[in-house]
RNA sequence: GCCGCUCCCCGGACGGUCGCAGUUUCCGCGCAAGCGGGAGGUGAGGAAAGUCCGGACACCAAAGAGCAACGCGCCUCAUGAAAGUGGGGGACGGGAACCGCGAGGAACCUGGACGGAAAGUGCAGCAGAAAGAUACCGCCAACCGCUCGCAAGGGCAAAUGGUAAGGGUGAAAUGGUGGAGUAAGAGCCCACCGCGAAUCCGGGUAACCGGACGGCAUGGCAAACCCCGCGUGGUGCAAGACAGAACAGGGGAAGGGCGGCUCGUCCGUUAGAAACCCCGGGUAUUAGUCGCAUCUUGCGCAAGCAGGGCGCUCCGCUCCGGCGGGGUGAGAGAAAUGGCCGUCCAACCUCGGAAGAGGGGGACAGAAUCCGGCUUACAGGGGAGCGGCACUC
RNA sequence: GGCGGAGUAGCCAAAUGGUAAGGCAAUGGUUUGCAAAACCGUCAUGCGUGGGUUCGAUUCCCACCUCCGCCU
């Protein structure tokens, strides 16, 4: 995602989960060929260095769990809350399945740890 | 052996695997634009940071002159394109062994944006009489009034002159110590000490130093205005260059370029007319392309590899001119370095007399046109030099 | 990325190098049957932080920290 709309729509009718460390938000859109993601870092995160850190590891998680999504063809938008520069990848990864799990993304019979 | 200071260097390593970005190449589909897939090699820092300096480069017609404005400022050597950095020296400020009866001098240590205060202007609250020219108290002289006293003389008040020795104020009060001198005093004079612009002599490449001479005026602040010398045109890659369909259609009649001002200079205009002309704004090109990642030769289909040049950097040698060897050359575009696994090394923790064993797992931090500096952040490691302490010979 | 500007009490803010104005808020009192309003008081451990120049710095100079704006 680039578009300022884009994360604005997302914002105002799609649905979010906030954890510890990450806040979920998304929006099914069929029209879409394939997800469409997008990282929002603010810099109450941290340095820029901590930020590209924390947009890198985001990417990466939805790398390895989109394609167990039930439907692919969504908005995805992960915003990072203050403390998350902190967390290890594993600590990320746990939270962000978790939202991922409440907003019923993840089909039933993935067994990702 | 331990501790400290200064300078320099490094700042996790190796491998596998799934991805990402640029690039080269191959395969498939397609008339083409392009789309999909495979393979190769490459891919963050010493500060990439702050944006504090200096440049390259680009545009402003050319980048000219003067003024204004701004910046810099001891001397010398080295280095550098410049900014800057380093060595040595000087004066000044602070501390100070020691010397002197004292004023004071001073080895040595240390600090810094350190031209000029004898061209001019300005500033100094409060306190104090007075803050660049001054008399409050005090001291002295002469005069005068009242008063106490037999008298010598004393007290009080007013006013004139002399006096910077004493008191008090202040950050700072017009040389200091001792003597002579005087009505009282004073560089007024003498000895010593200090200070000192110009002149002369001597030393030093120079800043400056020493002496002679003369005197005690001319206190401080220029990171106040200013003066002297030197330097700078402005804007910054969001600079700027190029391509650009279709549509709508703005401004321009004499000035404008010129962004602090003037000179100078360039383009253009004065019958009418906005058709031509000149200037300019907006959208699309999925935020276009270039600027934007070193040059060259050979081999290779190409990435690449090898040789040479260039830039940066490290090491060694040097007759100081250089020579030899090693390392290195990223290029995204809302912006590529991430995830996982294995092995090893250091901080740190625990056990242990020790050897060692187990745990543990890196500091600050992410390129954005490029380069040189400065500043700031930073776990830990290594090297060199210097100093101190202890021990041994 | 580049270029500018600002920081003074809880808030808004002024000050030529010489005791840090003023307003709001807070708080104590007067007034009132109780309040409001009004009136009288109080409130800066040093002017974002650290150095320097100066007798003296909020002010001048240097270096940092934080915030804001402009340029495609």
């Amino acid at each position: 995602m680039t578009q300022r709309e884009d994360f604005a729509r997302v914002k105002k009718t799609g649905q979010a989960k906030a954890g510890r460390f990450i806040i979920l938000s998304t929006l099914p859109d069929p029209a879409l060929p394939t997800i469409r993601t997008g990282f929002i870092t603010t810099k109450r995160c941290g340095k820029a260095h901590d930020r590209t850190l924390l947009r890198r590891r985001f990417r990466s998680l939805v790398q390895a769990h989109a394609p167990h999504f039930a439907e692919i063809r969504r908005y995805l938008v992960t915003i990072a809350r203050p403390g998350a520069s902190q967390a290890t990848f594993a600590e990320l990864e746990e939270d962000w399945v978790r939202q991922a799990r409440r907003l019923g993304l993840l089909s039933r019979p993935d067994q990702k740890s």
